[in-house]
DNA sequence: TTTAACTCTTTACATCGTACGGAGTTATGC
DNA sequence: GCATAACTCCGTACGATGTAAAGAGTTAAA
């Protein structure tokens, strides 16, 4: 497998595992690792040394079982990812948060800001390339509350569910450049200046007289050498898509009345 | 190599194959294979068959050389991803368009389109976590026409960049969805309808209580049993976002005068 | 003609996910 | 009490992957 996906596993399996669901074994000897212990380790491999570090062997090591008897809780890696994203997604989750429609735009402002600290905090997330919808509990509730911020704004479901696409999607991409660097240097030891530093030699020998926009725009927003401000990026980006949304909901105000 | 990743090999030996820039052997035989046939062939083998099935022994195989003679031409498999990227967004350039500023909205819709068409043609691009930016001359081409679209609206060059970034990252993640569906209906033969219709017995034994926005939502939306509507949720967020870059520009140009 | 530069290839290794079969452990049914 | 079924755990093994190492063959320069 040299994807990393979730979403792949028997469906029913990964939702059973996920949801606690499994009947108690009635006979055999006490297990020595439990799925959630699996799966925390699996996590904090992730959070410490990327996807990459994931193998069921480490995993199994990390619990203290040895390699083949991670078949024995979980049915293959794709649960594995199944169930890291859900459990991950639910250590991000504090309690509900009470949003009033008023304040609509501080509360997303809010849910983006909340996902785009949970993808800083395990960047390996945004690795893992979802094939189906993960229905766990913890990723249904992130989605819950997300959908929460944009209830009584006149919206019809449908928008709602456009609007939350909208918000989760633009985080989702904007997030990948800040998590990137974040991940690089930990695994490479390479920062984005030293590798800068070492494309430059080569970057004064290419023409850039068919990209004169892109040169201008990019030496400015210091994208070279590695002086780029992700954050302001992302705030920026931010505020066009609330405002976006303003516009949106306050047309859809001008019209009802 | 577990993970899929582009830019994160040798930096200046991946940029001398994408610019063309190693120097002509002058001794040994004639080459029976070149880089850009390997690269076509790993980028027609991702299309087909997705990452998943791209190996450096399959790729020599394309092209009529034993494994090892991959590492004549390529270094490794990072740059085999870098050189991928650069040529398969070099296959979707077309002449360079002329953007009036004051179409400028048609012309970021264009822009935004064409990547999605682009991600759509080549969903395996998705999955290509990019440590650095691949700076090949494709890839800054495909920059460069989308600054050029942000050009004479009043931003500054920073603005510019910002810009760029969330029409680009709006794409990208919205994208996923879309794509996606179509990769998983080749690779599994599953479709998301079937998918649903496995996971429903067991859905049906959960207790949505604690998710009563989202069930309501999920259901409208079609989101449950594959009835989602990705083309609508793109055409949604996009508008929002021009909506909002709208705002600002028009914001600035009020300011200026 | 020697030699250096270059291409291609064979063999080999570590690592991965996981199929298979069996050994040990516990509670149930007789 | 005992056989058995339901378990957990594990050792071995297979095929695939990326690629290191070392050598054989080919061509042009010295």
């Amino acid at each position: 497998m040299a994807e990393d996906i979730a979403g792949r596993g028997d469906p029913v399996k990964s939702l059973q595992l996920m949801w606690g669901r499994m009947e108690a074994p009635r006979r055999g000897p006490k297990a020595k690792a439990s799925v959630a212990e699996l799966v925390a380790a699996a996590v904090s491999i992730a959070d410490a040394e990327g996807l990459d570090a994931v193998s069921t062997r480490r995993v199994a090591d990390a619990v203290g079982i040895s390699p083949m008897s991670f078949y024995t809780h979980i049915p293959g890696k794709a649960e594995l990812l199944d169930l890291m994203l859900d459990a991950v997604t639910g250590a991000g989750l504090t309690e509900i948060p009470e949003f009033e429609p008023e304040h609509w735009r501080r509360n997303l402002a809010f849910i983006a800001h909340e996902h785009r600290a949970f993808y800083m905090r395990h960047p390996w997330v945004l690795h893992l390339a979802t094939h189906r919808p993960v229905l766990g509990p913890n990723t249904m509730m992130a989605a819950e509350i997300a959908l929460r911020a944009l209830e009584g704004l006149g919206l019809t479901d449908l928008e709602m569910d456009h609007a939350f696409t909208l918000i989760t999607s633009y985080v989702h991409g904007a997030v990948r450049d800040a998590a990137r660097e974040k991940m690089v240097k930990e695994l490479t030891g390479m920062t984005d200046n030293e590798w800068w530093h070492r494309v430059a030699p080569f970057l004064e020998t290419v023409d850039f007289s068919p990209y004169p926009v892109l040169s201008r725009v990019g030496a400015v927003a210091g994208e070279t050498y590695g002086a780029h401000d992700p954050i302001g990026a992302f705030a920026f980006g931010l505020e066009r898509v609330l405002d976006g949304l303003a516009v949106f909901i306050e047309s859809k105000a001008a019209q009802k009345g």
